[in-house]
RNA sequence: GCCCCCAUCGUCUAGCGGCCCAGGACGGAGCCCUCUCAAGGCUCAAACAGGGGUUCGAGUCCCCUUGGGGGCACCA
C-alpha cells in the first residue's frame, strides 16, 4: 500500500473526546502503517462557537495518548498553516475558481429572507426545505459587478439539480443520493471565511490527503462534498465514515447528560481527564481500538501491535455503545505489562498528591506487590499508601478475628508479636514458618491468624500478600503497630 | 415530516454461500489456586430482529417491515 497521508481535523469548539479519540487512532495506525503521515488541522473558522483553550486540551490529548501528528498548528509542516483561520485567501481563490467555472454563485439574500423562506416551505409542507435559489438564476455578470460593489454576499454552491450523485464509502460501498434533496450549500460564508464544505475539501486536496476518516454525521452532505471535489476536478480521497459511539445502554448516542453521568461513575469521555483517573494510555488506546475495529483474536494490544495488524478493511460501520468496564479491563491487563521500573515512575506521582514521601528503593519492592491489583493507578494508594505511613489506623472491629473475640484475639496477636520479636528481620522466609507453626499448634485458621496480623500491620483488611508486606514495611515498625493493636484489643 | 446510514450473545466483535447445531473478548455464574483482595487456570449460560425471495444450500446475496443512529444552518 502507498503512503497514506491522513488528517484528523477538530473544531476546537469543545472537549476532545471518545469519539475523535478514535478517529485520531486510526487516522495515526493508518498512517504508521503506510509509512505515511497523519496530519492535525485545526477547523477554526466559526468564530462564534471558538473556545479559548480547545485547541491546546487537543494537542495535549493527541500527545498523552501517543498519537502525536507529523504535521500540525505547533510541529508544523510542508502543507501549512495548519489553522484554517490562516488560510483564507486560499478558501476564496477556490470559492472563486468554482464561480468562474460555473459550479458557484454569490448569493445575497438576507439572513432574514432565508429564514422567512424556510419558514414558508415549512408551512407548504415541502419534501426538503432548502435554498430557493433565488440568486442561482442572477446573471453571472450582474453577480460579479454587485460583487465589485462590496454587496454584501456568500458564496454557494451549484449543485446538479437532476440525477444522482454516487458517492463511494468505503466501509459501505456507493451511496446513492438523488442530487434533488442536496442543497445549494453555503461554501464561503459572508465574512470571508469557508464553511466546512469548501474548507476540508480545499485542505485535504492541497494537503494531499488520501484517506478521509471521519465520523457518520457527514454522512448526509457526503455527495455534497463529492460534488465539490469533483467540480474542482479533483482526486477523490479513500471515504471511510465511522460510525457514531452510542452510550453505555446502547440507546441513542453519546450526549452531554451521559458526559455528566460517566463522570459521576468515575469515567469520563474525555480524553484529558483520563489521566487524573488513573488510566494509562495502553488501556485507552486498546479500548477505543476495539470499537469499531472487528480484530478477529487476541486483542490485547500495544500501539505498535495495532500498527502491524491494523487495515482500514476491518473497520465496521456499525454504531458502538460505551463500555467502561471494558476500559477497567484493558487498562489492568495493561498496567500488567508495565515494567516494574515504569509502572513505579507512573504510580509515584499519586502517593506524591497525597502527600506521601516515597523512597525508590521501597517503591521498586512495593510495585509487584500490587501490580495485578491495579485497574486504575490511583488504586495504590487504597494498596499501598501503609508502607509510607509511620503510623496506621485500624478499625478495632476488624482487629478481631472471626469466630473470636476481643480477648482471644488480643491474645493472637501477642503470641505473633512474640514470634516476630524473635526473628532476627522479618523476611519473607524467615516469618513464614513459625507463623504457619503457630497456625497448627493453636489450632486456628490461617484467615484468623493471619487476618489479625494483616490489619494490625497494614490496617487495612485487603493488602497485598502478608509475608512480602511485613518484609517491606520492616520489623520495627511492625512490632510498634502489633502492639499497639494489642492495647486497642485490650481495651475492648 | 423528508433524506441517509446501521442491524450476530447484555456489550464490543469474528463470520465475506456449504468449514457455523455460529468463534473470541468484556461482563455474569460456578469450580480450582489461596493469608485477604486481585491475578491466573478450567467450565457453564448467552446471539444470527421479523417476513418474503434467490440458491441444491443463507448469519452470509436481494426486497419489505421493525428497531436503532445520524442529518435537514452564513456549525463543524
Amino acid at each position: 500500500m502507498k503512503p497514506a497521508r491522513t488528517r484528523m481535523a477538530p473544531s476546537p469548539t469543545g472537549r476532545f473526546h471518545l469519539g475523535s479519540a478514535r478517529t485520531a487512532l486510526f487516522d495515526y495506525l493508518l498512517a504508521r502503517k503506510t509509512g505515511g503521515q497523519f496530519i492535525l488541522r485545526i477547523e477554526d473558522t466559526d468564530q462564534k462557537r471558538f473556545v479559548p483553550g480547545a485547541e491546546e486540551e487537543i494537542i495535549r490529548s493527541l500527545d498523552w495518548l501517543g498519537l502525536t501528528p507529523d504535521e500540525s498548528p505547533v510541529h508544523g509542516g510542508p502543507y501549512g498553516p495548519y489553522r484554517q483561520t490562516e488560510r483564507r485567501e486560499i478558501y476564496q481563490y477556490y470559492a472563486n475558481l468554482l464561480v468562474e467555472k460555473g459550479h458557484a454563485y454569490p448569493c445575497f439574500c438576507s439572513p432574514e429572507r432565508l429564514e422567512k423562506s424556510r419558514q414558508e416551505q415549512q408551512a407548504r409542507k415541502v419534501e426538503r426545505v432548502k435554498y430557493d435559489g433565488l440568486c442561482r438564476g442572477i446573471d453571472p455578470d450582474e453577480a460579479a459587478r454587485r460583487v465589485r460593489a462590496g454587496e454584501k454576499h456568500v458564496i454557494r454552491f451549484k449543485m446538479p439539480q437532476d440525477g444522482v450523485t454516487i458517492a463511494h464509502d468505503h466501509l459501505r460501498g456507493d451511496i446513492v443520493t438523488e442530487n434533488k434533496y442536496i442543497d445549494d450549500y453555503v461554501l464561503l460564508k459572508s465574512d470571508g471565511l469557508p464553511t466546512y464544505h469548501l474548507a476540508a475539501m480545499v485542505d485535504d486536496h492541497e494537503m494531499k490527503i488520501t484517506h478521509v476518516l471521519r465520523g457518520s454525521e457527514w454522512l448526509p452532505t457526503f455527495p455534497l462534498h463529492v460534488n465539490i471535489v469533483r467540480a474542482f476536478g479533483w482526486e477523490e480521497p479513500v471515504w471511510i465514515h465511522l460510525s457514531v459511539f452510542l452510550k453505555p445502554s446502547g440507546k441513542g448516542k453519546m450526549s452531554k447528560r451521559e458526559a455528566a453521568q460517566a463522570i459521576k461513575d468515575g469515567y469520563s469521555i474525555f480524553v484529558d481527564d483520563m489521566k487524573d483517573l488513573g488510566y494509562i494510555p495502553e488501556g485507552v488506546l486498546n479500548w477505543i481500538a476495539l470499537m469499531g475495529w472487528g480484530v478477529p483474536e487476541d486483542d490485547v494490544m500495544t500501539l505498535d501491535q495495532m500498527i502491524e495488524r491494523f487495515s482500514i478493511d476491518s473497520l465496521t460501520p456499525s454504531p458502538a455503545a460505551v463500555n467502561f468496564q471494558k476500559l477497567d479491563h484493558f487498562n489492568g491487563t495493561h498496567i500488567r505489562l508495565l515494567t516494574t521500573e515504569d509502572l513505579s515512575a507512573r504510580i509515584k506521582p499519586y502517593f506524591a498528591a497525597a502527600g506521601l514521601e516515597v523512597r525508590d528503593e521501597t517503591l521498586l519492592k512495593v510495585t509487584p506487590l500490587i501490580r495485578e491489583r491495579l485497574v486504575t493507578l490511583d488504586d495504590c494508594l487504597a494498596f499501598a499508601a501503609f508502607f509510607f505511613k509511620e503510623d496506621v489506623e485500624p478499625n478495632p472491629e476488624e482487629l478481631i478475628a472471626k469466630g473470636l473475640d476481643a480477648k482471644q484475639s488480643a491474645e493472637v496477636a501477642r503470641r505473633v508479636y512474640q514470634i516476630l520479636e524473635a526473628q532476627p528481620d522479618l523476611s519473607h522466609e524467615r516469618c513464614e514458618p513459625p507463623l504457619r507453626a503457630y497456625v497448627e499448634e493453636s489450632g486456628l485458621s490461617a484467615n484468623q491468624v493471619f487476618g489479625i496480623l494483616r490489619v494490625a500491620a497494614t490496617g487495612q483488611k485487603v493488602s497485598p500478600p502478608l509475608f512480602e508486606s511485613l518484609e517491606i514495611i520492616g520489623k520495627e515498625k511492625v512490632l510498634k503497630r502489633l502492639q499497639r493493636a494489642i492495647e486497642m484489643l485490650e481495651r475492648m
